[in-house]
DNA sequence: TTCCGACAGTGGGGTCGCAAT
DNA sequence: ATTGCGACCCCACTATCGGAA
């Protein structure tokens, strides 16, 4: 028997079945077969590969620079292992000249590969892999695999925060394994998330008794005390714990000597309300003078759950009894604010919390189901968030040819508003909230409307009106108007306004005073 | 049989930091 | 000094499958 043989060929051809197999059933099945076949040396490579995730976190390769076609090798010779290699040393290139030899490795990697791997292989590199099945159906096939229970599988990896770990653990010394990935404090955990409610009463409708709370517009950190060592983590396990003294100061000065703690960084002003998003995610994004984007900006943390406390694990207590705890080990104005309502009787209470939030400029609230679990790693249903909506009539400036299962539709719109002198400027652009009927109309209406033709799509004569759903304006140094729409969403084509109806910039600005150009 | 939760896919704007120009 | 690019922060929405009700 020979180990870390497996062809790279072989991937990209069960990724291509999977693919072209529309049951989920069957693409774990695919999977699973694939899994089985893989060498215990190579099944930590395969198996991330198949879920279209590079074990390599960073590679300094995008897809701009993979946009050089390289002739494809005749025949397969590529194993896996080979393949990972050079993906590893591409992540170790950096200095000067470091994008000329990535270019190298990169080129030499392409060029030994058939075409059907390359297909594969710059999926993978670009995160456009298009297969229908990603991580969460890797792990169905990894159980299946394995012969171990699929829940046990996907929360062994939602502790450990890698796919890779377990698959590694699990393929070594089978389903007992699993047992090794438990809540530990200092190893982060994917952190639970919340879906959209278009209202609270919608939201506290559907979850019954549960707790409203402020939601704040900064960055997801998880906490990890042990002791005197203490780290901070991002949304995605990022570990910036030394961009933010100031919050690992605050943890430290906690009563408790081992947590883990979920929360939001966010900023306040000298006015006491809360700076805008863009200026906290420069904040915590700022690695190297931490000092001075410290005093420009500080931040601090606001807590609304916890995870573990003093070696008890609190993922599976519902709400109510986690917030207990919290509310032991995190003092007031470190702990989110909130209300507690028993049900759609006591809506009322929930909408006014919500207003006086919004009155004192945060972003929105969380509803929570009081009896809910600390699903890590998923979008529970169990919290809803709700945000106000604002509405806006723009015009279609150009619209940009879609990729993909869109690709041949007019899909990515350009939107502008009306401007003073009877001209447009474009506020940004969307391709949300279309229907595949939306996109077929549009395509036809827009081609007609075409004043140019161009290789990413066409511009358009401005005579199309859509209904744009947003949720504010940010400072943008990109669009002429000095703002941009956040989160843009097309809510309905109006063929019944004219271009001379649509919201102008003024308006707009008018109507978030807030935001200043 | 119908409903609904979970997933995958399609990308959006902004900022930081590194390498190239 | 400025620009291009990759990595990550925030994010909404639709289509689809398949299990729950």
């Amino acid at each position: 028997m020979h180990h870390g043989r497996m062809l790279f060929a072989r991937l990209a051809q069960v990724s291509r079945e999977v693919a072209a197999t529309s049951a989920r059933s069957g693409k774990v099945a695919l999977l699973a077969e694939l899994f089985r076949e893989a060498e215990p040396d190579d099944a930590p490579v395969v198996i991330p590969y198949l879920a279209g995730r590079l074990p390599q976190v960073r590679l300094g390769v995008g897809w701009r620079s993979l946009g050089r076609r390289v002739p494809p090798a005749a025949a397969p010779s590529l194993t896996v292992r080979e393949v990972d290699l050079r993906l590893s040393e591409l992540g170790r290139t950096s200095g000067p000249g470091a994008r000329a030899r990535r270019s190298r490795i990169v080129g030499a990697l392409l060029g030994a590969a058939t075409e059907d791997e390359q297909r594969f292989l710059l999926g993978l590199l670009t995160g456009e892999l298009r297969q229908g099945a990603l991580e969460a159906l890797a792990v169905e096939g990894l159980a299946r695999a394995t012969g171990a229970p699929a829940a046990d599988v996907r929360r062994a990896v939602m502790l450990a925060g890698s796919l890779q770990a377990v698959a590694r653990a699990l393929l070594a010394d089978g389903p007992p394994a699993l047992a090794r990935f438990r809540l530990t404090v200092g190893r982060p955990v994917l952190p639970m998330l919340a879906h959209s409610a278009s209202s609270v009463a919608e939201a506290v409708g559907r979850l019954g008794a549960c707790a409203v709370e402020e939601k704040l517009d900064g960055i997801r950190v998880q906490v990890h005390r042990d002791g005197g060592t203490l780290r901070i983590h991002t949304r995605a396990l990022e570990d910036i714990t030394d961009r933010l003294p100031e919050v690992a100061a605050a943890a430290l000065g906690l009563a408790g000597e081992r947590f883990i703690l979920d929360g939001e960084v966010v900023s306040f002003g000298a006015d006491g309300r809360p700076r805008s998003f863009q200026e906290t995610a420069g904040r915590v994004g700022s690695r190297v003078d931490v000092a001075a984007a410290a005093a420009a900006v500080p931040v601090s943390p606001v807590f609304f759950d916890v995870l573990a406390v003093d070696g008890r694990e609190l993922l599976d207590l519902p709400l109510a009894e986690r917030y207990a705890e919290l509310a032991r080990l995190v003092p007031e104005p470190m702990r989110v604010r909130r209300v507690q309502v028993s049900g759609p009787g006591e809506a009322a209470e929930a909408e006014r919390f919500l207003a006086e939030t919004l009155e004192r400029g945060h972003e929105g609230v969380v509803v929570k189901a009081l009896d809910a679990p600390y699903s890590a790693g998923r979008r529970g249903a169990s919290w809803r968030k709700v945000k106000p909506v604002h509405t806006a009539d723009l015009v279609v400036l150009a619209a940009e040819w879609g990729h993909g299962r869109r690709a041949g539709r007019l899909s990515n719109l350009h939107l502008g508003a009306r401007t003073a002198d009877g001209g447009f400027a474009m506020l940004g652009k969307t391709f949300k909230g279309l229907t595949d009927a939306m996109l077929a109309w549009q395509t036809e209406r827009l081609r007609r409307l075409a004043v140019e033709e161009k290789e990413w799509g066409v511009v358009v004569r401005p005579e199309l009106v859509v209904e744009i759903a947003y949720d504010g304006l940010q400072r943008s140094p990109r669009y002429p108007a000095g703002v941009a729409l956040r989160f843009a969403r097309v809510l309905r084509h109006r063929e019944d306004k004219r271009p001379e109806e649509a919201d102008t910039v003024e308006t707009l600005l008018a109507a978030h005073p807030g935001v200043v150009p």
